[in-house]
Formats: C-alpha cells, structure tokens, sequence
RNA sequence: CGGGGCGUAGCGCAGCUUGGUAGCGCGUUUGGUUCGGGACCAAAAGGUCGGAGGUUCAAAUCCUCUCGCCCCGACCA
C-alpha cells in the first residue's frame, strides 16, 4: 500500500491542545491521528483508523483461529434488554439512553450479553449446536462520569467482544475449554501487537461471574496496579491478590495503659495520625459493612474489619472471609446501630450478629508490645495503647463465630507471595486492554436461555465473554512506546511501515523518481509506505516523521544518491545517524526489520 | 457526585483587577530569499470574546443565570 502524504489528511501540530494531559492524548493528537469531538468522544482520522484496523484484524484473525465466528450486532438495544437482567439499574447512569418518537426508550450497548442471549436464544434450539463462540468489533458507549486521558477511557470506544455458549464447564466443549483458548488467543494477539503485557487474575465485577483474567499492558502511566510473583508467575491485580501466610499473635501483652484522646474535628485517619504525632502503621482502622445475605445461616448483621492505618481493606476479601455478601454500611444505618462511624475500634464487634475480621498485620507477634492507637467508639476521640486481649477480652477472641483473623486487605509490593515461600510480591502499574470472563447461567437464568441437554434435562446455557477494548490498545501502546519526539509504533500496528522522505519533491526530480520506485517494490514485498511529498523544509519533515511515529524512514537526498543510496534509520534508534543503503538493497534491509 | 480550574482566530496564550469598540506567537494564504532536524523578509485572510439576561452613554472586562471542557478524588470494562 502506497500513500502520498499530500492526498492524505495528517494536521500535524506542535502544540498538543492544553486540555491534553497523557502522553497518547498529547501526541495521538498532536500527531494527527485524532481529535476531540467532545468530552470522550474522537474522530479517529485516517493514521488512527489505519492502526486500529491493524489491530482489529490480528484481532479477527486470532479469533477465527479460536474457532469463534465474526457477526455484528446493533448499538441501539431496547432498555427492555437490560432491565431483564437488572443492569440497567447496575450501570445506572453509566448507560447512555434515549427515547425515539415513539417514546420507546433505547440504550446505547455499552456491552452485548442481553442482545446476544437473545439471539443465540431464537437461533440455538439443541445442544448439539454448542459450543459457539461469536464476537463483533463494534463501537460502545458508556456516559462515564470522568471521561480522561483521551482514548483511554473514552464515552464513545470501539471494543471486541465476544460471547461463547456451553452445555458443560468441564471436558470437549465446555467453557473451560472456551476459557483456556481465548487466554491464548488473547496472548497471541497482544504478543503480535507488540505489546508488553502481563496477564493477571482478576475479579469479575458487575457482569457477573466467576473466573476472570485480565490483560494488563505494562507501563509506568497506567491506572491499575497489578502485583507479580517473581519465582512462581502469580500475578494479580490489586482487587484480587491475596497475600501470603503472615504469622499473627491476638495475646500479646499491653504496652501501656488505655488512654483516650481528643481528637475534633479530623476526617482521615492521616490527619488523626498528624495531630496524635503517631505513624498510621500504628494505628488500627475498623471498617463497617453491613451483611445483605449471610450465605451461612448464622444471623449476622454487621461485618467488621479490622487492618493497619496505612492499608485498605479489600471488600473482596471481606466477603470470602465472612461468607457473607456485604456492602460498606450506608453512615446512617450504621450510626442507628450505634457504630460510631469514623471512630470505630475492634470492641465496636461486641455487638449482636457482628464478626470482627482481623488482618494479620493488624495483630502481629512482636518481641516488645506493639503500640496501637485507634478509635474510641465515640465521636472525636481516639485511644492510645489499645490492647487485643486486654480491650476486646479472651472470651471473645476466642470466639470463633465472633473473631477471624483473616487476610483481608489489598496486596502491596513486599506482601509474601501466596504462591512461592519466601518470595515477595512486586508492584507494577498497568493498562487493562483485555478481560476474559466465566459467566456461567448469570445470563441464561435471568433471560429463560436454557435446552434439552443428552439426557433431556432441560439446563441453562453456560456463558463465557471475553472484551479487547481495541481503540484503548491503541492509546495504550503509544502510552507504552514513546519518546521526547513523538510515537514509536512497533512494526505490526504501525499506519505505515516505511516513511520515504525525498529531499526534493518535484515529481521530476531523481530523489522522487528513486522514492516512486522503491516504494512500488516495498509495497511488492508487503510494505505499507508513506512517501512525504509535501514542499516543507527538512527539519519539519523529520520532525513530523518522528512525531507520527513510523518505524523505518528512508531519506532520499543528493548525498545518498550520488552513492546510488538511500538513508536507513530506525524511529526507535534514537541517536543513531542512519546508514547508507543501496537502493537494490533496500527492500531486503527492511525485510530484516520485520 | 465532592473539590479545583478554564472557555478570547485552527492550536497555544495575553487583555479582565481599574469598562472606551480585540491583540501576540504558531499555523494558513500570496510574493520573494532560502533548503539535511520545526528558516527569513514583506503583505494578507481569519474572532457573534461559550450562551442568555442585566447594569451602563458604552461590556471580552462588572452582576445573575446557564452550557461546555479539563484536572484531583469517588466510581469504573
């Protein structure tokens, strides 16, 4: 494929808008790949359609190698569809909605599991049907509250979604099998992306589900942390991770007597610490969730959890830990009980149809007595030299039904690693650009999708769905691959393998001729060539070639063709001058790259 | 949704405090000189100052309301 840069629409320009903060924004913009239409909303210009059709089609090709099948689904889907489910209450205001001129109201998919079960639903009648596996690459919408930092997390986004359909989850057919083959499409299809990445296990939020993985690409400029196991692999993300085995100790004795402290008016526990002159380290923070199911039968109410000052509770874990299902206790209920939300201390669980759940860390074996500040169960007040077994008493930690100590709080970078003795957990930052999901009958069950199996039972379909946000991989991988001077596109994704920049650019000049040449044999060879024809001085065109961020460029000039030459030179070699290459042997040289 | 900030030419900004009829740089157009890392000279085009209302002889500037956008947080595939 061959363009010239003059019949073409790239407005390059120095200046990223001021509104521009992360680095793909600044230079996808700049670069002329796109532009803000409004918040969270771009035109993707011909450069960007040209990578995310690169992307999309290793993306279909992975997809059809898994065996799924390529359709294409509508954007505008019936609010009906999502309040079968009750998502439309999840999403909320996340969901894009309107009503049309006969006052029927329409959502803007922002994912496809209604709309597709309803299809597979009209179109599957027998088990002998399964397993399927179908994707489309579509535009989403989801009205975010903060659209931010360009493409990355976008309202209006394009995304692969594919859904897969089982009778069973285990042995030929089942979703596992599903599970495991999109895991290595998904490793296929960032690896040819030339991304580097990290797959790490995940919670499954509001779709529903039970297993889930995502695909994180790594890079310094990433919102999600996801922590590594270096000798076992474990990776996870922040919400998932457990943590190791962490010896603890609830019958250490005092370090010194109880005292309370007046502390008004201060809202965080940083601010407490300020003003007590103590480190959070040693403070204890009590979290109160308040019990919507409790799956065990034991009539508890409220859920408690207790960590260090300087860690965040983990809801996750709490629920795992609890056997309940929980939410963070709504300040006024939990005030009507008689927590006093703010200045909770682990005594507040002496209340009826409480556990109190302890992070290890939060009771740790200590030569000397560990020094712990925490709340005092009253309204601005804390306490000094708060005591496990003196303050909540013997009988109760001994509780088993009262007292856990549990994992309960998010991994950090030095947690033990959950995998491997003695290995530490490391932290990396990360973008999410894919996810892969067991849904099991979440779907089916609440939208009546179920046949005859063998044995004419009639069974639920099991579901799996696995997500690519496509246009964020783009956003992503220039998030990941840049310098001072612009993009630096690996080759599979790039708009143009090959920028040819003849010095002279009148169409008789020797440098266009040789330009018009070699670039009809790159193209033979497979090569997408972008010829920089534009009547601008050189320093601009070297400038906007490192800025659009084409891997190989070719420099056509008097000095190269008097040695019957081109000029090589790599956008990733950065200090390199480039080197004379002889026309003949230009298309090997750039075979060698690829 | 809480906190902060910003809307003036395609992009980046000044002017606003102290009202007097809009300016700078980049880019664009034309002519000329240049020509290997964002050239120079000269001329030119381009703006309902986000919108509505108000105060005033007079509003980009002061007041009220409104819309939009960005950042931090909350939330989040």
């Amino acid at each position: 494929m061959i363009q010239s840069w003059s019949r073409t629409l790239i407005p390059t320009a120095k200046e990223a808008p001021s509104d521009a903060e992360s680095p793909s924004h600044k230079l996808l913009t700049r670069g002329g790949y796109i532009r803000r239409v409004t918040a969270g909303v771009y035109d993707y210009l011909p450069l960007a359609w040209r990578v995310l059709t690169k992307i999309s089609n290793i993306v279909r090709e992975e997809m059809d190698a898994a065996g799924a099948s390529e359709l294409f689904m509508p954007v505008l889907v019936p609010i009906e569809f999502y309040a079968g489910t009750k998502r439309d209450e999840a999403y909320g205001d996340l969901l894009f909605k309107l009503t049309d001129r006969k006052g029927m109201v329409n959502a803007l998919g922002p994912t496809h599991e209604e709309t597709i079960t309803e299809l597979t639903k009209a179109g599957v009648a027998s088990y002998k049907q399964l397993p399927l596996n179908l994707y489309q690459i579509q535009t989403k919408f989801r009205d975010e509250a903060r659209p931010r930092a360009g493409l990355l997390r976008g309202r209006e986004f394009i995304m692969k979604d594919a859904y897969s359909f089982h009778m069973g989850v285990e042995g030929p057919g089942g979703l596992n099998e599903a599970y495991d083959a999109m895991y290595r499409a998904y490793v296929n299809i960032f690896t040819r992306c030339g991304l580097s990445f990290t797959a790490v296990e995940a919670e499954s939020g509001p779709i529903g589900g039970s297993a889930s993985h995502e695909f994180m690409v790594n890079c310094e400029s990433g919102e999600d942390t996801v922590l590594t196991c270096p000798a076992s692999g474990y990776a996870a993300n922040v919400e998932k991770c457990e943590i190791g085995p962490r010896p603890s100790d609830l019958h250490a004795a005092p370090a010194g007597d109880l005292q309370e402290v007046h502390t008004p008016g201060l809202p965080g526990i940083d601010q407490v610490g300020e003003f007590m002159k103590v480190k959070t380290r040693n403070m204890l923070k009590t979290i109160v969730f308040r019990v919507v199911e409790d799956r065990q039968g034991r009539g508890l109410r409220w859920v408690l959890a207790t960590v260090r000052g300087d860690h965040d509770v983990n809801e996750g874990k709490v629920k795992a830990a609890s056997g309940c299902t929980v939410e963070l206790a709504p300040e006024k209920d939990a005030h009507a009980a008689g927590f006093a939300i703010g200045y909770v201390s682990p005594r507040a669980a002496k209340h009826h149809h409480t556990l109190l759940l302890i992070d290890p860390d939060a009771c740790p074996p200590a030569e000397k007595p560990p020094f712990w500040v925490t709340g005092s169960d009253r309204k601005d007040h804390h306490v000094k030299y708060f005591n496990w077994k003196r303050d909540v008493g013997e009988a109760m930690l001994n509780d088993p039904a009262k007292v856990k100590v549990a994992d309960v709080r998010n991994a950090l970078a030095g947690d033990p690693s959950p995998r491997s003795p003695g290995a530490k957990l490391e932290a990396r930052r990360g973008i999410e650009v894919g996810h892969i999901f067991k849904l099991g009958t979440k779907y089916s069950e609440a939208m009546g999708f179920s046949i005859l199996n063998e044995k004419q039972e009639r069974q639920p379909v099991i579901m799996g769905c696995y997500g690519i946000g496509v246009s964020r991989v783009m956003a992503a991988c220039v998030e990941m691959s840049h310098d001072e001077n612009g993009i630096v596109w690996p080759l599979p994704i790039a708009p143009y393998h090959v920028v040819i920049t003849p010095m002279k650019v009148e169409p008789t000049s020797e440098a266009m001729r040789v330009a018009c040449e070699l670039s009809g044999r790159l193209a033979a060879a497979g090569f997408d060539v972008l010829i920089d024809d534009r009547d601008e001085r050189p320093g601009v065109r070297f400038k906007d070639a490192d800025l659009i961020g084409v891997p190989i460029r070719l420099t056509i000039g008097d000095k190269s063709l008097a040695e019957q030459s081109v000029e090589f030179k790599l956008r990733s070699d950065t200090q390199g001058k480039g080197e004379m290459v002889k026309i003949d042997s230009v298309v090997s040289r750039c075979l060698g790259t690829a």
